[in-house]
RNA sequence: GGCCCGUUCGUCUAUCGGUUAGGACACCAGGUUUUCAACCUGGGAAGAGGGGUUCGACUCCCCUACGGGCUGCCA
């Protein structure tokens, strides 16, 4: 049995848009991707949108905009497979011409009386239609579907990548449909052709797709086309273990977008789900792209854990770089319809952020962490931070004013002032931080007072002790 | 119903006949500390069940149970 995989690797994904892209749909396209990049191959996106009743427009932006928010770029234009209907009605036809399809015109209704007589009897109604063999001289006027005249004893065997090598009596396979009677392509000739013409190599994609695998390997024996490699992947799951829908929560690539998780922890969390390669855990894109392979691709369904997404994603905060996590920074506070940073705010978190993604597993995480440099004078204090602004507290913070008014702004420095403080007044550092996160943030829990102290600077360090003190 | 796929700690997984079954997340305990985190150290935690094959099975085969998929003029 022929294969491509001597070939440069062309891999793809081909999404039916009838929705948002499902997050098990994301990790499809990550492993085409990353398979394809990984390898200097190329990697192509289809639009499967033959079926008109459900296609939408919609459907297909929002289907670009979850791949283009993980990052998962697509070489070409985006193929949609309902504009390439003319090319595979010429198949059907070629099909046809070699004798590898013929036409039947048993109608919808005979098909379905027969496979409810069939159940009813209790056997498998596998449809075997009356004209397979017709001499053509026979056929009446009337609308007819072209099938595919399947081989009816012997097996396919499909080479699977992941599932190993899976074995299909042909008995169980009836003559599949491969043009409707409305001149249109079914699924099973469309990504077929489609497949070929656009030089797939590799195709990967879900294990709900395992068992069409069989009846699409016969359609590229019956035009005499190279079978491509094939790698069906398990589907992911909910928590409990059973197929991931609406109730488990989160399903859509845009809902992780609008949770604040960072792009690139996304995709390693759904790289190591379902894929392994030894312990590797944390890993950037591009070595994700070099150990990427087929074979560390497990055999069962994964289920999804948000305290582990959670944690690789704050992995990737802490790893990215200050520049490219501000603009990611920027482009979610947009996306979420927050306001957008001023001038002087996008300064001081330039500032903040060598430690404040340090502890930040998501978007909301740090915006929330950094609200000490997002507020304005005069703070208010929330009740907890009220409450460790008392008389004693604020009677030190007053004598504090000056001594910060005059200091040199350093970490050092200010350490040695504060701590000097704390001393003078008999108190542990921590009694005499919580009334400085109570001025300086309004916040019991907040980064580092020094931290803080050293990104809003000296002018409104004093300013904000001064507001609270009085 | 038939066919196909799957089953290692709670979760993601390593192991490709011989290991005290390893790592990560989570959890628990301790440490560090300026709060929350983060961080450091330690701990408990697994081969679905039953038969084989073999000197030896998590690993190979069979059965059962459970989960999933397919069984459309849907994709």
């Amino acid at each position: 049995m022929p294969t491509s995989a001597d070939h440069p690797v062309v891999t793809r994904f081909a999404p039916s848009p009838t929705g948002y892209l499902h997050i098990g749909g994301g990790r499809t396209a990550l492993f085409n991707w990353l398979y394809a990049r990984g390898r200097g191959g190329k990697f192509l996106l289809r639009i499967e949108d033959t079926d008109r009743e459900r296609s939408t427009p919609e459907a297909t932006a929002a289907i670009l905009r979850g791949l283009t928010w993980l990052g998962l770029d697509w070489d070409g234009d985006v193929v949609s497979q309902f504009e390439r209907r003319d090319r595979h009605a010429e198949v059907a036809h070629q099909m046809l011409a070699r004798g590898t399809a013929y036409k039947c015109f048993s109608t919808q209704e005979e098909i379905a009386a027969f496979r409810a007589e069939e159940e009813a009897a209790g056997r498998y109604p596998v449809f075997l239609s009356p004209w397979r063999d017709a001499d053509p001289a026979a056929h009446p006027e009337a609308p007819y579907v072209i099938r595919m005249k399947a081989p009816r004893n012997g097996e396919t065997v499909i080479d699977d990548k992941v599932q190993g090598q899976v074995v299909i009596r042909n008995e169980t396979l009836d003559d599949m449909i491969v043009l409707r009677s409305d001149d249109t392509p079914t699924y099973m000739l469309a990504v077929v052709v489609d497949d070929h013409d656009m030089g797939v190599t590799h195709v990967i994609r879900g294990d709900d797709h395992l068992n069409n695998a069989a009846r699409q390997q016969m359609v590229y024996d019956a035009m005499g086309w190279e079978v491509p490699v094939w790698a069906h992947i398990p589907l992911i799951h909910g928590p409990d273990g059973k197929k991931l829908s609406k109730r488990h929560g989160a399903t859509g690539v845009e809902e992780y977008q609008a949770m604040g998780y960072p792009a690139a922890g996304m995709r390693n969390y759904l790289t190591r789900l379902g894929w392994a390669q030894g312990d590797a855990e944390i890993f950037t894109t591009e070595e994700a792209m070099r150990m990427f392979d087929l074979a560390g691709i497990g055999r069962a369904p994964a289920r999804l854990d948000f305290k582990k997404l959670e944690n690789t994603c704050g992995h990737h905060m802490a790893m990215t770089d200050d520049a490219a996590l501000l603009h990611e920074l920027v482009a979610y506070m947009a996306a979420a319809g927050r306001p957008p940073l001023t001038d002087t705010q996008t300064a001081l978190m330039k500032k903040a952020l060598p430690f404040l993604k340090k502890s930040a597993k998501t978007f909301p995480e740090l915006i929330d962490k950094a609200s000490f440099l997002l507020i304005d004078r005069p703070i208010a204090a929330d009740a907890q931070a009220a409450g460790s602004l008392d008389t004693v507290s604020r009677g030190i913070l007053k004598s504090l004013t000056p001594r910060l008014q005059s200091a040199s702004w350093t970490k050092d420095a200010l350490e040695a002032i504060l701590t000097q403080a704390a001393a003078e007044n008999g108190l542990g550092f921590g009694k005499l931080a919580a009334p400085l996160r109570a001025a300086i943030a309004g916040r019991s829990v907040t980064p580092s007072v020094y931290d803080m102290m050293l990104v809003i600077g000296q002018d409104e360090t004093v300013a904000r002790l001064k507001d609270a003190s009085e």
